[in-house]
DNA sequence: TTACATATTGTAAATAATACACTATAAAGC
DNA sequence: GCTTTATAGTGTATTATTTACAATATGTAA
């Protein structure tokens, strides 16, 4: 067994946002961009919205802080799902000198605690800053991406969450989905994050049980072949 | 909104870990009792076992450390479930106090990592130390107990994960039995945990459906009335 | 021998899940 | 206006799962 010599009573404590979107297709995820200038030249990756959180800030609070100061979302209901603490994850040093030149401190060892939200896609997102930019990216494509710190497996732990979460909070999927949806749009959510292909009738039957989901006497504009019909959800008591 | 002053790069962060086991009739977690000598005497109370992390170490490896070190537990199955976080946590003067002592150093802020186990209720548990012990205590009572921190809110939420978890991975029920059970043991466990009362006829039914649970020729023995049969739980691929 | 306590067993009804293929409608191209 | 194309929308039969429900069996103790 390994000897420790210190408690640990200066590391720091940071929280990471797994921001899931379905644009009608595909799950994506939301990334900040980043430039960090080098001796030979820019490095450009995607790191996940997150930071340091403050003494005496509560992490859930910290969690929403870091989510609008990166991206100017707000409101957004996350829900803590994992926290990462191998001393291991930030051992890289492009990534550590890019967060103390960025929080001003010299920073040792961080444990992070990663919260996950669903939102809807077309939300606004806050414009690019000076060296940062927030954008949508597909989450199947996100492994072939150059990614900061452990952001690649707290993903694929954070996409591991919803879906397990989802089967028991069905409700819960409905934020990814604009106000009033297609059937077929609500389909293809479902089988992209379980990575399957349900029967379409099968499917409407089973939905349309849900008292909750409502008809609507609209249907969608400007598509090529026959529009489909709208529903809402409304959460009953 | 709260303004914030200083990055937080010299709090703690700390695990603790819920351990429950079950007696038979009723669900019990494992807690540290302790007596803390003050000017007015002596006060009592208890706490999950828990303690800081060291600078060096995984946060899953401490979990376990911790454990060990205060109850005598050794490989057993963590899984980390919940970070708490609220600054408040730690404003207890009393709890804050006897930590110092206990870890030699000042302590400002703790961000606890929690973990969950699900344990044989029959593991030996370390001896007595000078001035704390483990032992069990009935889950139902434990809110009418003396609890340091935020563990009691911290209790709750990890019963409420095992109900949660259990509904998925129906086999990690078998790590609170002894290796060998009746039917009704495992059935008075599963109304412990999810607080409901489920039809015998029907539970075995479910129940023997499992290839898993094998049904052995032996019988319990010591009850006045008709021994139930034995049955143990085996792993198949 | 009886009282008591818990173990053990089956069936019918209701509900949920699955498999499967054709018609309807709107726009676009000709 | 006719045809093509693309997706929307619909029903039934089969199987599997869940639920409700009560009498007999077997051991200890009095």
């Amino acid at each position: 067994m390994t000897t420790h010599k210190n408690r640990a009573y200066n590391l720091s404590v940071s929280v990471d946002c797994v921001v899931f979107g379905f644009d009608g297709k595909e799950l994506n995820i939301l990334l900040i961009e980043r430039s960090i200038e080098e001796n030979d030249g820019q490095y450009n990756d995607k790191k996940l919205p997150g930071s340091l959180i403050y003494m005496d800030e509560d992490i859930n609070e910290a969690a929403h802080r870091v989510l609008f100061e990166l991206t100017g979302l707000k409101n957004i209901p996350l829900s803590q799902f994992h926290s990462f603490g191998d001393p291991q994850r930030t051992s890289n040093i492009r990534d550590l000198h890019w967060l103390e030149k960025t929080v001003h401190a010299k920073v040792e060892r961080i444990v992070t605690v990663a919260y996950v939200a669903l939102i809807k896609i077309n939300r606004k997102i806050k414009l690019n800053s000076n060296d940062t930019s927030a954008n949508w990216f597909n989450v199947k494509n996100v492994c072939n991406e150059n990614l900061a710190f452990d952001h690649k497996f707290i993903i694929e732990r954070g996409l591991e969450y919803i879906k397990h979460w989802l089967k028991v909070e069905k409700h819960l999927i409905f934020k990814l989905l604009p106000r009033k949806f297609t059937l077929s749009q609500l389909r293809l959510l479902y089988d992209a994050i379980n990575q399957e292909h349900s029967d379409v009738r099968n499917f409407r039957k089973k939905i349309l049980q849900d008292q909750n989901i409502v008809c609507l006497d609209e249907f969608e504009e400007g598509v090529p072949h026959r529009a489909a019909r709208l529903y809402k959800y409304v959460q009953k008591t």
